[in-house]
DNA sequence: TTGACATATTCCCATCACGGAATATATAAG
DNA sequence: CTTATATATTCCGTGATGGGAATATGTCAA
């Protein structure tokens, strides 16, 4: 069996390296289709294909302005992995200070 | 082409949810991989497949004790995916700021 | 309408991940 | 050494994935 539909969980949308770089691109400010082509060296359609997990799975919304398409990062939903990743924050090294600081930024 | 290998990426490899769910049973404690896959409700040769993933990504780590092999996390390699994501949170909460700036609607 | 531009979608295909089953290896006990 | 236990590895079939190319859809301007 394959691995989990791309298109229905987070964790593997961001699998795919395009994706994140597509996810940084974007975490800034909104960009049109091929603003994120242009900057990533990747083809029209790719860009798109990509978006469209994206979206399915809720890392990124669309706008349209004119003819163009602007796509920005929904934090909210990264907000998922990011709190996933948290629970094994008890096992990192490092000093004390350093964990105390992030359980700060968390909140 | 296909997603980035399973073998190279720890993205990749937490894109597999039976191995997030290794990855949280054994995030407490130590466990052999019949534990796991006990636990699981996994064959065991899946279960160490998996954990062959994990292990060559450097997200878990394996300690032989007699006839078991002992895994653990190491949580330091899953701190990268917590940085990661945690690149976004200056927008987290952002939901209710762009309802205020945009009375569109997506798309 | 026609044409240019921007993005989305479809089809094809080589690749690879996963589970299942069988087998191999390793360690301990008798 | 033989056997039982614990884990690892190999082979195979199925099915999803992502890129390329071509095409479709959508939007604006003249």
């Amino acid at each position: 069996m394959p691995r989990a539909s791309t298109t229905s969980d987070p964790f593997s949308a961001i699998a795919e390296p395009r994706r994140r770089h597509i996810l940084e691109f974007i975490a800034a400010e909104e960009r049109s289709v091929n603003d994120i082509a242009d900057f990533l060296e990747m083809r029209q359609p790719s860009v798109s294909k990509h978006l469209q997990v994206l979206r399915d799975v809720g890392l990124v919304r669309a706008r349209r302005d004119g003819r163009q398409t602007l796509y920005r990062t929904n934090a909210d939903a990264l907000r998922t992995i990011h709190e996933w990743s948290r629970m094994f924050a008890q096992h990192w090294g490092g000093q004390l200070r350093r964990i105390k600081a992030h359980a700060e930024e968390d909140r």
